[in-house]
DNA sequence: GTGGTCTAGACCACA
DNA sequence: GTGGTCTAGACCACA
């Protein structure tokens, strides 16, 4: 299997350890890493991305904490069983305030609404072409 | 001519100065603010608003160095001869890197296409209402 | 109204940052924090407890993320708006987690089932007493 | 006689070598193993847990190191003779300062005074039927 | 002033 | 080997 493949930019306003967060995210939903696998060790991921390993770390500690990973103590962190955590009114203010945050970015650019949702079905399209054969 | 209308949402995830950016923008777009015209003085509009003298102030900034705004010493700020700032190749940069994000952010709480591009559209119906979700 | 009390024991098996969630969840849920009180700065609690920043910044940044606390930028960190966050099926399982954590440490002393439930009756009747009038 | 039965939950939030420590004290205070009787070996025991052999070392560390196991150089690891290694005080301490952590853990959680005490029954239970929850 | 991010480096518990 | 915690200290965005 390919290794797990993540991409820096460094001086983006995205902090790093959330793009590594929103990839392994993304890598989780399309397969590409399967339940019960193993992720990189700490240690190993920073060396490939060039990063200090607390920022990898603290990565790996926000995905543990809402579930989409488990730490194994002194064995590693792994693919968790995909569960329900939130609240459905929870999942639902989250969708809101990250679609208001994306509305607000780009109505300074002069976009339409019907722009906005091309733009949005289009990255959802590409996500979706990343999908791994189960 | 109406006074400018500014609507802030303290406790928004977008800073305030992105709010106040962005809603001058449109409002220039929309001719609500028009060619020459002076805008507040960065204390009116702070007092106004109830917001801290230097949010406005860095709003203020932002838009001179784009190009909207023109400062004249000792005169006040004025909207600037309208000119293309961004080409149209960087916009649509723009809007598919903001899109891509969005969607990244959104993968974990497990909504369908269809779902995202309402919660944009409704975002969108929300800011043109002016009244930015909290 | 008394400052905040917060009672850190270093060298315990319980983090730092987790002593400090702990104890600022239990003055919330006592009343002692009302909803949209200010905390202690960052840096302000740090020197008050003798710990470095980044630990505080650390428990603060948990409460926010689970919902007990509110970051607005620039300005502070709040006591947030109560509101349901977890799945009910993620709470029963974390409960869970919890007791069977807390019966492994016991059993190790030899106490019986009564033994516990009594105790845990006792802990929560302290905290109880603390509560403070609405 | 039969064989020391220990079972092992990996992904629990006790750590092995605990779950091992905990489960040896139960079979000694229950009679399971008696005085002087010998345990299994570090290396027989790991293979039969399929753990780590320091595992195994270091649980046996901690009971020898409480007294309640006790070490023959070249010969193996015994039950030692039944000595109370607690004073009642201390052990009442240890209780009270787990049950305040468990309580304060939750606290957060919701639930009422009763939701907790039978979470407690219940974990009690099941550690009983040593079918430690995941 | 506020909190958030990141690095470097130490130390720890656990397997 | 693994991840988790903590410190010291820098730098940043924002109000």
């Amino acid at each position: 299997m390919a290794p797990l493949e993540i991409h820096i930019t460094t001086g983006s306003q995205v902090p790093i350890y959330r793009q590594v967060v929103d990839q392994i995210r993304v890598a989780i939903a399309t397969g590409e890493l399967k339940v019960g696998q193993a992720l990189p060790s700490v240690r190993a991921m920073a060396q490939t991305l060039l990063v200090n390993p607390n920022t990898v770390a603290k990565a790996y500690a926000e995905l543990t904490r809402d579930g989409a990973l488990e730490s194994q103590q002194g064995r590693g962190v792994f693919v968790a069983q995909k569960r329900k955590v939130l609240a459905d009114e929870e999942r639902l203010r989250r969708l809101a305030l990250a679609a208001d945050r994306f509305v607000q970015e780009c109505i300074g650019l002069g976009f339409s609404a019907t722009e906005l949702r091309q733009a949005v079905a289009q990255a959802v399209q590409i996500i979706r072409q990343r999908k791994v054969a189960p």
